[in-house]
DNA sequence: CTGAAAGCGCTTACAG
DNA sequence: CTGAAAGCGCTTACAG
């Protein structure tokens, strides 16, 4: 009574077949479009179809096929707070998700999507739930440990995003490290700044780490000096960025030449807390962020930063996994290149041209 | 060769059985807790799942059980222009669906989305396609015409967003009426300005078109003056709302009191303009907004505003799509009531208090 | 070109 | 408590 269970009365192909006096076989050909029906055949069909607004059900057609055509992506929610800083996060994931259906629709799949709290419990039971809806899996972030993935990747094709290949899952990210780099060399190389300075991401984070590697690595290989320390530890939020940047100069630190920001969201913090000192940016000291968030370009001054190809990024996911539902392949790891963007936080004039310093960031692929 | 029929070795549930020594059938019970199998029964099949990593086939789930436990949700994307003022509706769709998987959660259910740009082709087929994929529809915004909705619903339940029900479909909305009543009354009765005007939004909106009736009955209603006119034509957009305010004023136009804004964009770029002008708000002209986006509380002066419940509106919706797919029913037309937020672009001070006049926005419920 | 029939991987009465 | 078997709605060799 209170579970019914077909919805009521559920339109089948045969219905269709009987309407149409023809069998099963043939709505299923012309259907799909397969073979050569006689035109009359294949019109008596569609009036059929038409006239009782007839649509296969998936389920069934996915038992037969063997495909599903559905990608299920996963994700990790904020806490309640939507708004409060969280929104930034929250945007990336839909700018990929929605690059993941760009690719998903071309190939005739949609998303299947779950969220995962910080506190869920089942949080494994939940997966495998919709690993079993789904040809394949796209997990955002860091959700599972290796092992967890490892796991997961036995029973279903797995991609992960900005995490690194297990030997049973593939993986697809940014170029961090080019990024860094090319923002190391446009601030030393091309302004001449000496001294540098990094106000990191989370600590727990993979993204961060890479960058902040890349900073130390690539400051070293030009010959800058740099400023580090935990008095530079940052969070990826703004209120983050302005903490550094007001501990660093309540004890009296001398600030360096440059500071390169975690993310876009750190930089404004850190331009912020900068202009209540009456520091002036990049006059006094240059910044830079990092993914090139909507924003970016409306700062006071309009930030210099690195542009991520997020939509891209979810599009290659999909090929990725896609190509091994199809054919069992798919490149391990798959790195996509970033792209400088120079406005005016390091110093370049407004409407400035591309850096002059040589292969800027791993762009041009 | 190019397209397997099935992944490779796919396991089944005979496969447990066999490695647990028992029937499918067991295996099937134990995995859905029905019956009350042995203590040993029970445990040897959880360790052959275990062990083989084995998942349950959904299509397969889905066809015996006549329930996907999906929910389709359609929307319209943007064109290729992601950030430059689509971005607000990007993120209002996103909180609803993030809405609708609160309550599909709860009920077992994933979400399968899908979007269809301007121009795409056979909008039609591929909403058809999903539907064969889900237990039911969430459609946002009017996605298609009143028949092609009544079409849909005929194949799947079908909830509308913001729409209005129609013999076959339900309906969800937020009460658009009741905001702008809200902030009339605020305006007019709290601080007794006698002249209003509104800029509003797309001209083909619905809420816009509830949202301009609303105000006009109730300027008539508390004995206010109202300017209207193409002039205040706006397009939802910040620009939008700078035109207005800036054709106005070119055309030497005399201002009104207060001035209602379709949505918070739009007062965004009626305060900006005013204030290059050198309009002061809230003391010569007094705004208020719509939605309460997150940086509303951050514009100078603070935007006093209606809260729309976002994702209250998604699980709503779910939760009357899920009444009707499991029994049938689901109330025609839900409304969910909206919210007054008083800041200081109305002319309250700073931390004011709720409103005086009675009923404010049809909240308590 | 078309139809009868097997099979996809589950769930669930029905017997035992 | 447990197993053999039917059935969910499709697709697709296999005959004709």
């Amino acid at each position: 009574m209170a579970e019914p269970k077909k919805a009521k009365g559920t339109l089948t192909i045969y219905d269709v077949a009987n309407r149409a006096g023809v069998s099963i076989a043939s709505v299923s050909r012309v259907l799909n479009g397969q073979g050569s029906p006689r035109a009359e055949t294949r019109d008596r069909v569609m009036r059929a179809v038409r006239e009782l607004s007839f649509v296969r059900d998936g389920a069934a057609r996915a038992l037969s096929n063997g495909l599903k055509e559905v990608v299920g992506v996963v994700f990790r929610r904020g806490g309640e707070e939507l708004f409060e800083g969280e929104d930034e996060s929250f945007l990336f994931i839909d700018v990929i998700n929605r690059g993941i259906e760009v690719g998903a629709q071309r190939r005739g799949f949609d998303l299947l999507i779950s969220s995962v709290g910080f506190n869920d419990d089942n949080v494994a039971a939940r997966i495998a739930a919709l690993a079993g809806k789904a040809d394949g899996l796209i997990l955002h972030d860091r959700m599972l440990s290796t092992v967890g993935i490892a796991r997961l990747a036995d029973m279903v094709p797995v991609v992960t995003l900005a995490g690194s290949p297990t030997p049973a899952s593939l993986n697809v990210r940014c170029d961090n490290g080019s990024g860094i780099r090319a923002l190391v060399r446009h601030l030393v190389l091309d302004h001449g700044y000496r001294s540098l300075g990094y106000v990191s991401g989370r600590a727990d984070s993979p993204d961060n780490r890479t960058r902040s590697r890349a900073f130390e690595n690539e400051a070293a290989a030009v010959g800058a000096t740099i400023d580090t320390g935990p008095a530079w530890q940052g969070n990826y939020s703004a209120a983050g960025g302005a903490n550094v940047i007001e501990t660093l100069l309540d004890s009296r630190k001398k600030l360096p030449r440059a500071i390169l920001c975690a993310n876009d969201q750190t930089a404004l913090g850190v331009i912020h807390a900068l202009a209540q000192r009456g520091i002036k940016v990049p006059q006094d000291v240059a910044i830079t962020g990092f993914d090139d968030v909507p924003v970016a370009r409306h700062l006071h001054p309009p930030l210099t930063t690195i542009r991520q190809p997020m939509k891209e990024l979810g599009a290659k996911a999909f090929d990725v996994l896609y190509s091994r539902i199809s054919a069992g392949g798919g490149k391990a790891d798959t790195v996509l290149p970033v792209e400088l963007i120079v406005r005016e936080s390091c110093g370049c004039p407004p409407g400035s041209s591309p850096p002059q310093n040589p292969s800027p960031a791993g762009a041009g692929t």
